[in-house]
DNA sequence: CAGTGATACATGCAAATGCATCTATTTTGG
DNA sequence: CCAAAATAGATGCATTTGCATGTATCACTG
């Protein structure tokens, strides 16, 4: 065997660990989607177009995205498909691979990624800043990063 | 005025922050719920049962639970209908309120939490525990009970 | 204690989501 | 090089979700 067996307070410290991060993470997204912002796209369309802002080469596979968000692929395709009709965002095919759509912002897509961002960012700080100390946020970065980096490794199932 | 302005590297290191935290959370429940135990139950309808189970008094209100989880007032509504409706779940009136509901589990709703409970925690201690030390994860923990009481106990808008 | 507003939950209805499946392309193995 | 399997994404359809609103109870005010 590869790996020891854990010991019961080690498991129940894995899941508490776990259920507070999901909890926060509700609490917090909770009040993010509750912005102002949100009321001309919903926060899970911003999320790709957001994605596609940050991405250096601005276009991504729709694969890729559907790696960052919590959605079914089809769903993902119909979310890309209401983005699309609302001019924020463009198909193309993937050049290396037919099967592939590449997705990139249109001008309209940038301009109101900016827009719902800086309000955006704006609410975040206003929650997350004032809870924690600077020092107390970048260990909290270290080991989301951290924890996100090692399940994205891990094998689906045999680990 | 009450609070001093945030410097652009505040403001960033809190968006940075929420970031991993929230996409960390992404990544964890995306496996999550691929795993066996949620064929029986949605994860959702699962979350309340357990948020359930963990009551002292086994009966909450149902807008307390809908504190707990990212479903909008309706939604959870008729996610209890249909945990009712597979005889899981059992709508009581509140004898303090009128208006309110006290939801409980039934014998079989506590059989089936637990069943699905123990399969779910074994996926989450393999998912958390190799990835943070005890140590960490104490840490992480800390600082997501710290975040979440914040945003708690925040007032809404003029906070 | 009547009247007004707020709160708790339910419900009609349109929109979003996921599962299963389909098409098209690429990869693999003989 | 071809057939079989795998992968990327789209689509039909049933389920789930949220918004707006409805009903009932509670809280407050004069």
């Amino acid at each position: 065997m590869t790996t020891a067996a854990p010991t019961s307070s080690a498991v129940r410290l894995a899941a508490e660990t776990w259920e507070s991060l999901f909890r926060s993470q509700v609490a917090v997204m909770r009040r993010l989607q509750a912005g102002q912002a949100f009321k001309k796209l919903p926060i899970k369309e911003y999320d790709v177009l957001f994605t596609l802002s940050r991405c250096p080469t601005g276009k991504l596979r729709l694969n890729e995205i559907n790696d960052h968000v919590l959605l079914s692929q089809s769903s993902l395709s119909r979310l890309v498909d209401r983005l699309e009709k609302r001019g924020l965002v463009e198909r193309s095919i993937a050049p290396d691979d037919g099967r592939g759509i590449l997705l990139g912002l249109t001008a309209a897509g940038q301009e109101l990624q900016k827009e719902i961002g800086r309000e955006h960012i704006r609410d975040i700080a206003e929650l997350v800043a004032p809870a924690l100390t600077a020092e107390e946020q970048r260990e909290l970065l270290r080991l989301t990063e951290k924890l996100q980096a090692f399940v994205a490794h891990k094998q689906p199932r045999e680990g």
